[in-house]
Order: C-alpha cells, then sequence, then structure tokens
DNA sequence: CTATATTTTCCTGATT
DNA sequence: AAATCAGGAAAATATA
C-alpha cells in the first residue's frame, strides 16, 4: 500500500536514513490492526525505537515527521497509544467516496481521529484531519496525486444529489436524504 | 462500442 | 497569508 505521495516519501527518506519499510501503512483502510501487529512483515522497524530521537531537530524534519505520522494514524507519543480495537472491523471497500467517508467515520480503529461526528443524530460530520482524509481517500483509489482540494471538489458535487447537505461551517458536512447506512440506529 | 455516473483535474474568484 | 469554499468545464474511469 502507498502511504506517502512521492514528494514526502523523498522528504522523509532525505531526512532519516532509517530502515523501516518504505511502503508500510499503520493505518492501511484494507488492513485492520489486529492484522498489522500479527504480521511480522508490517511491523514497522522504527517501531522499536524510542520515539523519534534518531531524527535531527529541524522544522523541516518535524514537519515531515508530523506529515507522516499524521497520514499513518501515528502520534510522536509513540504508537501503542493509540485505543486502537480490532473489534467492529470494516474493510473501507466502498466504492463511492461518500460511503468510504461514511465507513470511516463508522469504523473508529481506522478512522484515528481524521473524521468526527458533529451531531449524530443529524449525520453532521467535521473533516478532522483533511490531508490525511485525501491520502486515505487516494490510497484506497491508488492515486497519490489526490488532495483535499480535489476531494472536497468531489463532496460538493454530492449537494446536487441530496447525498450530502450543505453546512455553513468550515470543514463540516452533513449526510442529506439520499445517504444511507450511517444512522445509529439503523445500523 | 455507447452511454451514464462518478469522480479527478484544473481554474478563477470569494471567504474565513 | 494560507486554507477552505463555490462551481464551471472538461478529462478520466468504471460500469452497465
Amino acid at each position: 500500500p502507498l502511504s506517502l505521495s512521492h514528494s514526502n516519501r523523498v522528504m522523509l527518506d532525505s531526512v532519516t536514513h532509517s530502515t523501516f519499510l518504505p511502503n508500510t501503512s499503520f493505518c492501511d483502510p484494507l488492513m485492520s490492526w489486529t492484522d498489522l501487529f500479527s504480521n511480522e512483515e508490517y511491523y514497522p522497524a522504527f517501531e522499536h525505537q524510542t520515539g523519534y530521537s534518531f531524527f535531527t531537530d529541524t522544522e523541516e524534519t518535524k514537519a515531515a515527521i508530523k506529515d507522516y505520522a499524521d497520514s499513518n494514524c501515528l502520534k510522536t507519543s509513540g504508537i501503542k497509544s493509540q485505543d486502537c480495537h480490532s473489534h467492529s472491523r470494516t474493510s473501507l471497500q466502498s466504492s463511492h467516496l461518500w460511503e468510504f467517508v461514511r465507513d470511516l467515520l463508522l469504523s473508529p480503529e481506522e478512522n484515528c481521529g481524521i473524521l468526527e461526528w458533529e451531531d449524530r443524530e443529524q449525520g453532521i460530520f467535521r473533516v478532522v484531519k483533511s490531508e490525511a482524509l485525501a491520502k486515505m481517500w487516494g490510497q484506497r483509489k491508488k492515486n497519490d496525486r489526490m488532495t483535499y482540494e480535489k476531494l472536497s471538489r468531489a463532496l460538493r458535487y454530492y449537494y446536487k444529489t441530496g447525498i450530502l447537505e450543505r453546512v455553513d461551517r468550515r470543514l463540516v458536512y452533513k449526510f442529506g436524504k439520499n445517504a444511507h447506512g450511517w444512522q445509529e440506529d439503523k445500523l
């Protein structure tokens, strides 16, 4: 799975000289956390390090690490701090963008704080990490050029079809009449 | 191959 | 200033 754009990977590689697997994703939407941890092949090499102290301490480096960590649902405090459970696994195989967003919203372990309910009853949600969302969507579509700008254009088209309704707050969307499968009781 | 739906890409301009 | 929002236009992709 591709988890970084080319430019980001170049930036990271130029800065780390580390031995972690370049193509490893820690929050692969197609793979659960249990899979990740039970499979040594996907167990990241730098996980065994005590943090990121082997990186140099420039602002650029920090930004690169943050970007990488965000896109992979990691915190600099360590992967183990993530409270990721293996239950209610969803594969996030949804073919359409709105279904992908919906399923991400419905699966906390893959979500990792990228999306957040604003009003569960009304189906209002907020995009917390726009870049990470775009990367995940790009990963799903095997398109490393995906950006939030382009993703949001696609979301805006949903206003016409009633899949989404407009909410006049930045990064906030609402499921419309033609969106299904997001309601709590209807699960 | 045709047609349609769903993005993706790009763009200009407005808003926060 | 940098992100985000609004849509138009057109290319790309997938599927029936």
